[in-house]
DNA sequence: TTGACATGCAACCATTTGGTTGCCTATTGT
DNA sequence: ACAATAGGCAACCAAATGGTTGCATGTCAA
């Protein structure tokens, strides 16, 4: 779980996730087109979301395909996110009444 | 946005988040019981915190009380999980497809 | 078979990050 | 009034991060 939040952390890596959510099963060259990086620093961010499982790649030739896996993100949605959820309201309501009590 | 995944990476900001959630309105000392980490470190992270908007603070004398705010959480889920939601089976179903003609 | 293409590896670098310590200021209870 | 309490500020530090460059390797196509 931390994997994943750290690989989330870095804007350069959300719009890689983005580039293959747009068009899965990019190589890296695809990837790497119009962005202000050299391949390296690509390969590092590709790297990293293949650690946290946000990314799988299946060699071809010499070619290397990366798929998104939205698994992890959906986790992060159902066992983070979901918890904070509830109770939302509760927190929201008594942000207000204690920001309207300090003006008092 | 970014700042909140960032503020979100770290897993200290992270248990934060939780004690807030479990009880909130506490104070810096309140926060800081049971942590191995200086008081210091636990102010740099409630900044952070702070900053990303997750967290608001209303001084009460001369302590100072954190309040958790929902509302960035929620619109990760929203503005972001929820894209990756949608075309997840798609995803889903595309990488399975690629893992088995790997092994063929 | 050999040159071009796709990717990998390693060393290096500056900046950011997460933490510390020491001291200062403001508020409160007795 | 004053000691104890709650918090703030600043300097410092090691390690992690995000990036670079140069070169090596593996694969394909003419």
């Amino acid at each position: 779980m931390d994997e994943v939040f750290k690989a989330l952390a870095d804007g350069s890596r959300r719009s890689l996730l983005d580039r293959l959510h747009a068009r899965n099963g990019q190589t890296l060259n695809e990837l790497c087109e119009g962005l202000a990086m050299s391949r390296q620093a690509v390969t590092k961010h590709l790297v990293i979301l293949e650690e946290a499982n946000l990314v799988t790649t299946i060699r071809h030739g010499r070619e290397k395909l990366h798929y998104l896996n939205p698994v992890p993100i959906h986790q992060i949605g159902e066992r983070w996110i979901r918890k904070f959820e509830r109770g939302k309201l509760a927190a929201l309501g008594e942000l207000k009444r204690q920001l309207e009590k300090r003006d008092e």
